[in-house]
DNA sequence: TAGATTGTTAATCGATTAACAATC
DNA sequence: TAGATTGTTAATCGATTAACAATC
């Protein structure tokens, strides 16, 4: 988060972000003006050393004894994640899942903004949540006007192909995708699965073949 | 797979096993007895070597030049999920999300099973998705009564350790939660987190940080 | 047979965990 | 000062990748 080159930062490091963030707030609206790695890693049942390493590597200097100061360390983890300045995306597939997350008001906390829906029924077209929604036809050129580079796809597996390139076509360059498609993109287009299958099969894996190892 | 005690499976291997199953699935609806590991990593985008890897730990011998013999490749997986018997759940909070939930037609091709909803609010009791929904103080009682050990967790993050404790009142022994919330429970409960905020930064980590390494 | 694919062992890589000096 | 906590280097661990013999 400095400025200099440094090491690369894991998806795993990258994931424990939002939750140090989380904490963080909330021990900042209590009036803390230091933060420990100590006391995050209990509030989330974290190794203190993995939270003391992940925090060091904003570059935010902690004092021995004291702790990281809280706004430094929360502005210094926004900021990397982007979380100052909201990204704005659309979602194509207002459903039941779709809808779900056009309502969520965790995003706005998260950098994240709902600018546009799209779907095929003009049955839904209107707002939902106070977020326009659009004829599917419209996603390339509205992509392109709003100047949109992430795309939330929320539509049946058989339209997510189609759709996806729509997108593309008006320049999304990141995909959340929550369909269970393989999606066929150009090597500098991002793809994020959110794979329900996965998770549901690691929970009754644990379940099942006991706790998990570590 | 096979009886003999074996290396402990990690998570990331546990997550790929659904990816395997859909592909399978498709190719023996296609009326392929054999699968080779090779076909299936490219339709995954997929490392060959991981996808050979995690089939010969299903203990399903592969012959050389023609792959692993579908059906069994495919029961061998399925057991290992536990897909073969539908795994029973129940959903507390039938907002959007849990709506979502309750009516997604993909579970029961994932071996699982919705059998009871729960809402605090008087207007969401009935049926949703054909799924009953109840008064979210009857949750321990009639999770104890159809013996149910796996709970999907949707409810506000106000209520959400509430409706964990009477969960695990009930006998639940492993939590889906999708709130934001950090749970408390004792060592023997397994909570997956489904973290929508961390997939995010994920996502736009890749965005504006370049591509993931590799 | 020739060659693609499996099965397995070894090498590499990255992340986690441990250890400990520095510091407030 | 004493002691908790940071910062950093080293050790461990697990997963990925590479290499290659076995086999149909």
């Amino acid at each position: 988060m400095s400025g200099a080159r440094k090491a690369e930062i894991g998806d795993k490091m990258v994931k424990r972000y939002p939750l140090y963030l989380r904490v963080l707030r909330e021990m900042a609206a209590q009036g803390e003006t230091y933060a420990s790695g100590a006391v995050v890693a209990k509030a989330l049942e974290l190794d203190p050393i993995v939270v003391r390493k992940d925090l060091s590597k904003t570059g935010v200097r902690g004092k021995p004894r004291v702790g990281f100061p809280m706004t430094e360390i929360i502005a210094s983890i926004e900021r990397y994640l982007g979380w100052n300045a909201a990204t704005e995306a659309v979602l194509a597939g207002a459903g039941r899942l779709g809808s779900a997350l056009l309502g969520y008001p965790g995003f706005q906390h998260q950098g994240f903004k709902i600018v546009a829906a799209f779907d095929a029924n003009p049955k839904k077209r209107g707002k939902i949540a106070g977020i326009p929604v659009y004829p599917s036809a419209q996603i390339a050129e509205i992509v392109r006007t709003l100047n949109v580079s992430l795309g939330i796809l929320t539509v049946p597996a058989d339209q997510a192909q189609a759709v996806a390139d729509a997108m593309m076509a008006g320049g999304i360059r990141g995909i959340w995708n929550f369909t269970p498609v393989q999606l066929s993109v150009p090597a500098d287009v991002i793809v994020k699965r959110e794979d329900l299958a996965a998770s549901l099969a690691v929970l009754s894996h644990r379940l099942r073949h006991g706790e998990h190892p570590k």
